[in-house]
DNA sequence: ATAATAATAGTAACAATTATCATTATTGAT
DNA sequence: ATCAATAATGATAATTGTTACTATTATTAT
């Protein structure tokens, strides 16, 4: 089901997630909206988050275990670090020919990529 | 825990796992070899993939929903089918240079990368 | 053959996510 | 502004995917 109409709880999720820069999981986004909104329910965060990132306003990134969300919807890459399992940007110029190229390999249409590094962040290798 | 003894069930999941091209879950594996095995349980099969995965014998590839298995260890790259959600090898050359190159863009080191190709497959666009 | 111990089957527990449903909020038309 | 239609919510139950536990079995080194 599309996003219709709107309201404070929408508001209050793309807000919270467009301004920081981390990928919360739906329940990190929950427990931090929760001081401010003390009824939200996290099936409303869990609804409006895939309503979300099937519009495409948001992006979800499943890396094992529970899956990270993205307010920056635009086409970029990851580091996942395998110590803390944190995701963080990596502001690699997009490959734009890649997908172009990669038709040969593929039977059927490509529509998008990713691409996650991974590795170990400088917090976990201090 | 590492492998070190070795089982019948184990070798067989590396067998089935090899043998095929797709890139099964774990439930769909286990139901594979049940008809070979039929006491075979699917805590066994989880935790043989999983230790396999840790030792790099095997890929485990999340994409959202179940784990999806790769008996190919080796660097390559995925296309998943939005529609159906099976995943397909893509035989797009291996970017050689990448991970040096994203060292700029990263607080960190980097270990391996991967590129997942979004997209339809031949069977759903038919 | 035996002892040590890793691996198994079966099941329970757990984590992440989705579904259900009665109530509340938003919207567009009057 | 009121009202009807309906989308969204909160609370909770149900489901799915995975891991943990434990008694038993299989493998291995001696």
């Amino acid at each position: 089901m599309a996003v219709t109409k709107h309201s404070k709880q929408r508001d209050a999720i793309i807000d919270e997630l467009c301004q920081r820069h981390d990928h919360p999981t739906a329940e990190e986004l929950y427990l931090a909206l929760k001081m401010k909104m003390p009824n939200l329910s996290l099936g409303t965060v869990y609804r409006n988050l895939n309503m979300l990132s099937d519009d495409g306003t948001i992006q979800k990134i499943s890396v094992g275990g529970a899956d990270h969300f993205d307010g920056n919807a635009g086409n970029h890459y990851h580091m996942l670090c395998s110590e803390c399992k944190r995701l963080y940007d990596v502001a690699y110029p997009v490959l734009e020919d890649i997908e172009k190229n990669a038709v040969n390999f593929v039977d059927g249409k490509i529509t998008s990529h990713m691409i996650t590094f991974i590795g170990v962040c400088n917090g976990c290798l201090h």
